[in-house]
DNA sequence: TTTATTTACTTAACCGTTTTCGTAAAACTA
DNA sequence: TAGTTTTACGAAAACGGTTAAGTAAATAAA
């Protein structure tokens, strides 16, 4: 490929290739005059180093990796756009990788990362994940791991999450206020904590507000788009059908609005619906979709802000530093 | 980080790092028992390859890069999910670098991918970019490059998109069949190959059905959405105001939709909307979108599977390899 | 003037692999 | 039995940088 190194420049100059690299570094022990005749020639020359030799000797690859279950949803885009903007930057390259909700292949990207790779991680978990050995050993092998979204409690590092409990609370609470009195929550898994604690803050809300708890309160769908148009509808087609329902992640919510459709129930009159959504089209949709927004692009920001004073300060402690990042309601007419 | 090395495992079964290198690769010069010994050695000190090392004898990295304006709207997404699938599949480590539509970002990452620090690139160009000599150096250097969606037609090598022409003639006659008689088209450059296409297919429609030609058949607009948002609505004031709109890329949708709510304008009554986009909201809007849908995940892994191609093959030509992927039309209620 | 200190470089080791070339011993051939 | 080929491994040179340690000449200090 790029044929001209710093050997090139060192032949080209008489001078030795630890004069060339020092002087390109703006070494303090190399000549102004020499220095200037190594820009020149590197620039003439077209120089452009080669960034392996660099990462094997200085053990740094000033890389990261975002690893994620899909960009299926406005919140990894906008997350990911959070994360580029800070890596690029302080100079970092990022390395993306999607687990498709696979626990095993997880396991296998963060192992890789033991090599040296990268030097640093953000993670949004999967939705099988349930043990944590994986990133701890990664942890323990001195690569910092941030967590986004969908963290790990019990991880001694960063977290950077929405105020989960409270949004839960907070969309149960609006429907009640809204006159709904069956409420359903629908989630995708119970093991992601961001979930727990949605469903928890949602339960709660429940029980301060005198609502009863059902069968049908918490309803579980899956990643398969048709199954849970199937469980969707069996939901709406039963006699205590809910009046108020909570989508939990984002692509519940095409499902939905299908679903009530097909079923011939409008909303907001005989459901109302809220979604936890990053969807710019949430305001023009029939009917506009009240939402629990969460600031995406921020918490991408801050996550990977927060990884990159990790990898600078040598004695930045990752785990004091979790933030929660407060989501916002915005009511529309899905509540009215 | 990983102290473990070939030559950890080479001193420790007293063998000689090139035995140990061997083994691990299957080669066939080391003997059944070594290469049982070595494998079983490495597994139990839990060895890991260091990547760089590799990458900078064998001269490859094992990654690919995608660059692109940003992870903004829904194609972007889905065509990131279809490389990165493609990726995972063949071993391959994928860099992503967003240029935030600013050329001189583009340049300055294609400069650093002459580095050897990427295999081969998929990209997307700014809708800045008018030269190609920073595309075409890099291709000299012997990185293959595959553009996918917002092309450069003069540049020998593959080239993913979808039918633009096609898919602008037939949005503009979808519109005209539907009774439109002042079209107008909203499109946000008139460098990027892709809006032209669409631009021309939609005015040689026009003529091919004996439209008349305005000021307001084509509108500008740009990234920014304040400025949009006037423009549209000084638009839909104007006296011979449109009575069927193309927005030409997804991020005009909102803005067109919330611009004819705010003038008391219905669609379809009013205006007709249609919208080149991959929306998963679309069927939900209000009313539902009549849409033209590019293959996001398919056109990702084209170019990718392309790309991957030519980095297998050592004769490969890429330039004889551009694909043209078919965009459909869905209508829906916008239109009716 | 002699000695100490800077200044401006150079030498060479090192990072962790891969790969070419060599070579003893074992196996086969004649 | 002597010669030839195979098998299984090792030595060492890359790949392209960085960096600790050394050194000759120039400059400053005594």
């Amino acid at each position: 490929m790029n044929n001209v190194t710093i050997k090139t420049l060192a032949k080209e100059l008489k001078v030795s290739v630890a004069t060339v690299s020092k002087a390109l570094k703006d070494s303090y022990d190399i000549g102004p005059a020499t220095k200037q005749r190594v820009l020149e020639m590197a620039d003439r020359l077209n120089y452009v180093p080669n960034p392996y030799a660099g990462s094997l000797r200085k053990r740094k690859s000033k890389t990261i990796a975002i690893v994620l279950p899909e960009v299926a949803d406005s919140f990894f885009s906008l997350a990911i756009n959070g994360i580029e903007a800070m890596a690029q930057e302080k100079g970092y390259h990022v390395l993306i990788y999607l687990t498709h909700e696979s626990f095993a292949k997880e396991k296998a990207i963060l192992k890789d990362f033991q090599s040296g790779r990268v030097d640093g991680v953000l993670i949004s978990l999967t939705s099988e994940t349930t043990s944590y050995e994986h990133v701890e050993e990664l942890s323990e092998r001195g690569v910092p791991v941030v967590f986004f979204d969908r963290v790990c409690e019990e991880m001694p590092t960063a977290k950077i999450t929405t105020d989960d409990f409270d949004a839960g609370y907070l969309a149960a609470k609006h429907l009640i206020e809204k006159g709904c009195r069956r409420l359903s929550s629908l989630s995708i898994s119970n093991s992601l904590s961001i979930s727990n604690n949605r469903m928890e803050g949602f339960l709660q809300s429940l029980k301060d507000h005198g609502q009863e708890i059902t069968p049908s309160t918490i309803v579980m769908c899956s990643n398969d788009l048709e199954k849970n148009h199937t469980v969707i509808k069996k939901l709406l087609a039963s006699k205590g059908r809910p009046d108020g329902i909570v989508a939990t992640v984002e692509k519940l919510i095409t499902t939905v609005y299908l679903a009530c459709a097909e079923m011939q129930l409008s909303i907001p009159q005989q459901v109302k619906v809220i979604g936890f959504s990053n969807l710019p089209t949430a305001p023009i949709l029939n009917p506009s979709l009240t939402t629990i927004t969460q600031p995406a692009f921020e918490m991408g920001k801050a996550a990977s802000s927060l990884l990159f004073k990790a990898l600078s300060k040598p004695g930045f402690l990752l785990q004091k530093e979790s933030m929660v990042i407060k989501s916002v309601l915005s009511v529309r007419g899905s509540t009215q």
